[in-house]
DNA sequence: AAACTTTGTGTATTTATTACACTAAGGTTA
DNA sequence: TAACCTTAGTGTAATAAATACACAAAGTTT
């Protein structure tokens, strides 16, 4: 079945970066391996063709959901990328996103239930097809720039989380050390932290007090122009 | 002459948010006034159709200058858009741009030389065609962020500039005050600007310095991780 | 009970931000 | 040509933020 237009139409595809962080101490991105031609069996970004009537960020989560299992996370664009030689099937605009996943509960979770789908620490992930090397070096840097001016990071952990591991999320993405002092007493006195009066259990050390981020307070606060730098 | 596909394709369209800065002491932003349907004879961001084997950049050139008369100017991706309603014509996906454009030299420039182009001062621009109304609020936010860790604003200057003028685009685009001195103090101290001991013509008082941006000072800075926050 | 591991805390120093007002320069006007 | 008008250019003191740094407390394992 053909579809005709007056004029010839660029394809249009989206793209997935999917970040994800656990217990590895270390940042991880969520590749699939081709089935189809082009670039057959070289690693790619999950992705696909946007269907008709079909809004980008729904045609992402869905090609994300089809081919990884990935579902009901973070997600938010990155920017179109339309050199015309970026597809050799032809004229294609992609337009990317970046995903933060927790992969601190059930490590497996994301990375078994679907098809040709792994988790690669970032720096030792494969070449990939396409562009999307670019678009996963552009991803990151977008990424380090979000994080530090907006309370993103906390998609990567556990609802409730340690003060610890959330320095260690920063040093990880950042990839620089913080101060332990320094670093709460800034994080507290930004006062979007909820103290849940609550331990962390099953630790073979002193167990360390949970929080979990106010998005609440944080609304307030950004309609106020308010904004942080870390 | 029809093109076919085996699957249908959305439309894709590129579309620029020109903002421009001149003697008035508002910013403007260019719009047109639509020829053909839809919505014909509303304002709308200057853009259209990418062409076969077009770059995406390259089209909101090609189009900004067909429109408008405008060319060689600061050009930046800003985001798609890909609503399926946004469009009455069927599914279009449009790339947005924002462009910064100096108006202190011969001030009709761009203003005249083409077709229904006209600047409007932001906030007393009519209610615009398609969700261009939304994509030029995206623009304005994202110029605000921009300006304030990027060294952008000079686009909105004259090559030559003084300090006072420097002052007051940040004041006009961030829409709050800054202290004179404070404001001096702090931008000299990022070791960006050139003094080119020269001082300002044709004033009715004293003439202020002449400063130009260093960009090759700035590229230098920008690899080592140095990053302003105004 | 000793050893291990990670948590949680305070202070002094340095650096950056803020608030603030007058003289200098140059052109215009009386 | 003197008085006037407008904008340029400058320094300091007070406050706030960033940094550097070390040890006792808690809980688990051996």
């Amino acid at each position: 079945m053909a579809h005709s237009y007056d004029y010839p139409r660029p394809a249009v595809t989206v793209d997935c970066v999917v970040f994800g962080l656990g217990k590895t101490d270390q940042l991880q991105v969520l590749l699939i391996q081709r089935q189809l031609p082009p670039f057959v069996g070289q690693w790619a970004l999950p992705g696909g063709f946007v269907r008709p009537d079909e809004a980008l960020e729904q045609a992402a989560r869905r090609e994300l959901g089809e081919e990884t299992g990935v579902k009901g996370v973070f997600l938010e664009q990155l920017q179109a990328y339309g050199q015309p030689q970026r597809d050799p099937r032809g004229h294609t605009i992609t337009v990317a996103f970046y995903a933060l996943v927790n992969l601190w509960d059930y490590q497996v979770k994301a990375a078994t239930d679907a098809k040709q789908a792994c988790w690669w620490a970032i720096g030792r992930q494969p070449n990939l097809a396409f562009d999307h090397g670019k678009i996963m070096q552009d991803a990151i840097a977008a990424l380090r720039t979000s994080i530090r001016h907006r309370p993103i990071g906390f998609e990567l952990l556990p609802q409730k989380f340690t003060l610890s591991q959330l320095q260690r999320l920063y040093e990880i993405v950042l990839d620089r050390p913080f101060d332990k002092r320094n670093f709460r007493k800034k994080l507290l006195k930004l006062d979007i932290l909820i103290d849940l009066d609550e331990k962390e259990t099953n630790v073979a050390h002193r167990a360390a007090q949970l929080y979990k981020f106010d998005d609440v307070k944080y609304k307030q606060l950004a309609k106020t122009g308010f904004n942080f730098d870390l």
